[in-house]
DNA sequence: AGCACGCCGACT
DNA sequence: GTCGGCGTGCTC
């Protein structure tokens, strides 16, 4: 199926879009990419005399009984299938004249083969949500009223006599001896009034089955009494029985609500088109005049009423003159409103190191396709670069893409871009809203020189005279998705983008993946150059010779023989009452959120469990007096902390592990001095909240930030001087083959946030293992003999970047189906040849939120391209209850 | 996905 | 005998 919609792209690339202009009249058949589960082939249309319709159009069309969004795929003289032209069905409408050039067609395709995904569930990633729209099938109660019913009803509100005369009458119909059937036949002919409807349901409501009275309940029970059928199926069981019982007894209707289609915000803009002499005009619509022709002779209605005030009469009446023009113009909600943001292009240009100077020397000289690998250590002014980069691109009318992890953690590097280029930069990403990223999406398709900021599915941003990619942190995993389908990674899509466009693409990093570093200086270990279309880059010191700062290792262990049993060793506790003291600024990194990671009985051992997966619950309690709870960190179930132990009743619970919850309520209770922020993802989970922490820390109202990952993600906090890391151990101890390459970034990263600013900084880093490879790599910054080691352990067993693995994840509620598919899938993927089978093998976690899961893995040289198995055959071994995902060069094993 | 058509078990 | 379950297959 892929590769026949890989051949037909070729086809769509092939037919020019000036075709149609030329020809108009005959190209009356479209074909059409259809967005639908379980039918992703192509359909075709008949294109209406009204629309005009080119290949790369993202349509509305017909489909079975709803309607659904497609992509039109090229234009047809006469329909190239045997069907009666009769039955084929018109276009419903066009959603946007997209732009699909040559070599987006080709990025989607490549996307499409190499991930094992449908076309159209990769051209699905690439737009923004709610512009491929869908008809949806919604249920609402049918309320006759009639002009009639009205009067009776406030007849009968004044007078109460007739309600209750109402009553008794009803109470008189015996409900066995008339159907109810009988009794809505007959009120749909006389069509009995509302009022009468009403007191019939509930009477009628204990003749219904279960799943009906349900349904019924739950729509009287909402002010529009609407809800869409899925709703109603999540929300009752046997919802279409119930659904379909109410229809026939007339009581619910069931309709088609068409898709809801992200549309341009429309807004009323006045435009100066003829100045007249001052003796034709009065003093105020000469002042008005006025303010239009200071602001450019544009402006949107809304404020020039406001800079005016003013009322629309008066606009009406200009433009009666021939004044001044009110049209309606679409209205982009982007973030930074480009037709009001003032120009901030106020940052200065930073000089640059001698390092720095020859990174910005290399990638300028790049022409065409490239790729640079810029390994800067922590503080070494990767950004000064990436800004310097792109400065003469966007005078050349070229637009740059930057990636980044995640746009909540960066706020500082949003603020850095603005800063220097203004009303230019864009951020896209997934917490904008709908209509934001809709009009952000069509923004960059205007082609205006522009930087677009943005994470992972940013990499698709359609963007015309594209110049340069930067991916920043590109170690980050946050680049891969794992589900759904495309399980694609960011950098690997960004280098087809850039060698299908030719352009060159940066990714920078302290700690680069062993991918990355291999691919830039090969297998031989290259450091000086790389080869002629990869380039290794170096920034090996911090800016302003700023040094990396000392790392301290503290071997707990040897605390414990002191007697030292607090999460505190001596060496950290020292730290902590000097920052104290001197009032400096910290950061503690603690691996886990949550207060414990698990609570046991002290008396029987009885742990806690959630009920929906097989992983302990954490303790989560953050302050005194707050409701102390457990959670499952895998699937959100939480519950209050009992009181008891479930299993022996006795009341000694103990909390074991410490996440950043305990960290505080210690911190407190040992340095009841020392001020502190938490910043994980529970208090985080607020939009802007991070940037409201750190511009709190910034400005010094604490001492001291306790957080987890996502301090390691690109902040810049010059007043920082101390690093703590609490527990090293959890990060080291993961079970899969990449847990050192991310123990040693993560590690790396967090130690980066000391010393950046005038004053110098230290780490000190508590941990069992001191003499792990990791830590020792980590203590001496030495990113290369770590490096050394990884890749031999990882030549050894022919994992990336030496070879390649595809991961098949199997999950069901059904815990012996998918064990008996995993292990059929298994069983017919060792019958194949050029690639190792590694399982069956239950997940890490076997159940998470009640479904179990298995995997298999996948290994095979990354070079010679094996004969993979055919992926329909697997699917089809897969029965209905148990899903599947190909997940290509997975990098979370969990 | 949503809805037809079609084939088997519990009821009027 | 029918009603109503859900398994399979199609939607231009």
């Amino acid at each position: 199926m892929y590769i026949q919609d890989t051949t037909l792209s070729s086809k769509v690339v092939a037919q020019n879009s000036e075709d149609y202009k030329i020809d108009r009249g005959k190209n009356e058949w479209v074909e059409v990419l259809v967005d639908c589960p379980g039918a992703m082939g192509i359909f075709t249309y008949r294109l209406p005399s009204h629309l005009q319709v080119k290949a790369g159009d993202i349509l509305s069309v017909p489909f079975g009984t709803q309607i659904v969004g497609g992509i039109a795929v090229r234009l047809l003289f006469m329909p190239n299938i045997d069907l009666p032209k009769e039955k084929i069905r018109n276009i419903e409408d066009i959603v946007s004249v997209g732009f699909f050039p040559k070599f987006y067609w080709q990025l989607l395709n490549r996307v499409a083969a190499y991930y094992y995904t449908p076309l159209i569930q990769v051209i699905r990633v690439s737009l923004p949500p709610g512009l491929l729209g869908r008809s949806q099938r919604r249920i609402r109660l049918i309320r006759k009223q009639k002009k009639v019913d009205l009067e009776q009803v406030n007849l009968e509100i004044i007078n109460p006599e007739t309600i209750n005369q109402k009553r008794v009458n009803l109470e008189r119909i015996n409900p066995k001896q008339v159907s109810w059937e009988q009794k809505t036949e007959n009120s749909h002919l006389d069509s009995s009034n509302s009022n009468e409807q009403e007191l019939l349901l509930s009477d009628i409501l204990p003749f219904l089955s279960l799943p009906a009275q349900k349904i019924l309940q739950l729509l009287q029970a909402q002010t529009a009494g609407d809800y869409s059928f899925v709703y109603l199926q999540r929300q009752v069981r046997g919802a279409s029985r119930g659904v379909k019982e109410l229809i026939r007894r007339g009581l619910v209707e069931s309709y088609l609500e068409p898709p809801r289609l992200a549309r341009p915000k429309l807004q009323k803009a006045v435009i100066l088109i003829n100045d007249l002499s001052e003796n034709e005009l009065t003093s105020r619509q000469q002042e008005i005049l006025a303010v239009l022709r200071r602001r450019g002779g544009e402006l949107w209605q809304t404020e020039l009423l406001q800079a005016c005030h003013t009322s629309t009469s008066t606009l009406k009446k200009l433009a009666q003159k021939g004044c001044i023009l009110i049209e309606e113009r679409e209205r982009l909600r982007t973030e930074h409103s480009p037709q009001t943001g003032e120009d901030l292009t106020g940052e200065q240009v930073k000089s640059l190191t001698p390092a720095q100077s020859t990174a910005l020397a290399t990638i300028q000289e790049l022409n065409g396709y490239a790729k640079v690998l810029l390994h800067g250590v922590t503080g070494s002014g990767k950004t000064e670069v990436y800004l310097q980069a792109i400065a003469p691109l966007l005078v050349e009318g070229k637009s740059a893409l930057v990636l980044v992890p995640e746009i909540g953690l960066t706020p500082q590097l949003t603020d850095r871009f603005r800063a220097r280029f203004g009303n230019k930069v864009f951020v896209y990403h997934s917490a904008l809203s709908e209509g934001e990223r809709y009009d952000t999406w069509r923004q960059m398709l205007t082609g205006e020189p522009s930087v677009v900021i943005g994470t992972r599915s940013a990499v698709f941003a359609p963007l015309p005279n594209l110049g340069l990619i930067i991916l920043d942190e590109e170690h980050d995993s946050s680049f891969k998705q794992d589900s759904p389908a495309p399980t694609y990674h960011a950098r690997v899509v960004a280098q087809w983008r850039a060698e299908l466009e030719g352009f060159p693409l940066v990714l920078g990093s302290a700690t680069p993946s062993l991918e990355s570093l291999i691919s830039a200086i090969g297998e031989q270990g290259d450091w000086k150059q790389g080869n002629n279309k990869t380039h290794y880059l170096s920034l090996p010191k911090r800016v302003y010779s700023r040094p990396l700062p000392p790392i301290k290792i503290v071997d707990m262990r040897l605390e414990l023989q002191q007697g030292n049993r607090s999460i505190f060793s001596k060496p950290l506790k020292a730290a902590l009452l000097n920052l104290q003291e001197k009032r400096q600024q910290g950061i503690l990194f603690i691996h886990r959120r949550g207060h414990s990671t698990f609570v046991s009985c002290r008396s029987c051992g009885y742990v806690l469990d959630c009920p929906n997966c097989d992983v302990s619950l954490s303790y989560h309690h953050t302050e005194p007096g707050a409701q102390k709870l457990l959670r499952c960190h895998y699937c959100n179930y939480g519950c209050a902390h009992p009181p008891n132990c479930p299993e022996c009743g006795s009341p000694y619970l103990k909390f074991f592990g410490s996440g950043t919850q305990k960290v505080a309520q210690e911190l407190s209770r040992q340095f009841p001095e020392l001020r502190f922020i938490r910043f994980d993802s529970d208090t985080t989970r607020r939009k802007g909240a991070h940037r409201q922490l750190l511009s709190k820390f910034a400005n010094g109202e604490a001492e001291l930030l306790i957080g987890t990952q996502m301090l390691t993600k690109g902040l810049d906090l010059p007043q920082v001087t101390l690093v703590g890391v609490v527990a090293a151990d959890g990060l080291l101890h993961l079970s899969d083959y990449r847990a050192s390459e991310r123990a040693f970034q993560t590690l790396t990263q967090v130690a980066g946030r000391a010393g950046r600013g005038e004053d110098p900084g230290q780490v000190i880093i508590q941990t069992y293992n001191p003499d792990h490879q990791v830590i020792e790599a980590v203590q001496n910054h030495d990113y290369q003999s770590f490096t050394n080691t990884e890749l031999e352990q990882r030549q050894v067993l022919n994992y990336p970047p030496y070879g390649r693995l595809i991961l098949l994840r199997l999950s069901s509620p059904e815990e012996i189906q998918v064990q008996k598919t995993a292990q059929a899938i298994a069983a017919v993927l060792k019958s194949g040849s050029g690639f190792d089978v590694l399982g069956p093998a239950p997940a890490n976690v076997l159940r998470v939120a009640n479904r179990f899961r298995w995997q298999i893995l996948i290994k095979f040289a990354p070079d010679a391209l094996p004969q993979l198995p055919n992926w329909e055959e697997i699917r089809q071994l897969c029965p209905q209850i148990v899903s599947l995902t190909i997940d290509v060069d997975p990098l979370n094993m969990m």
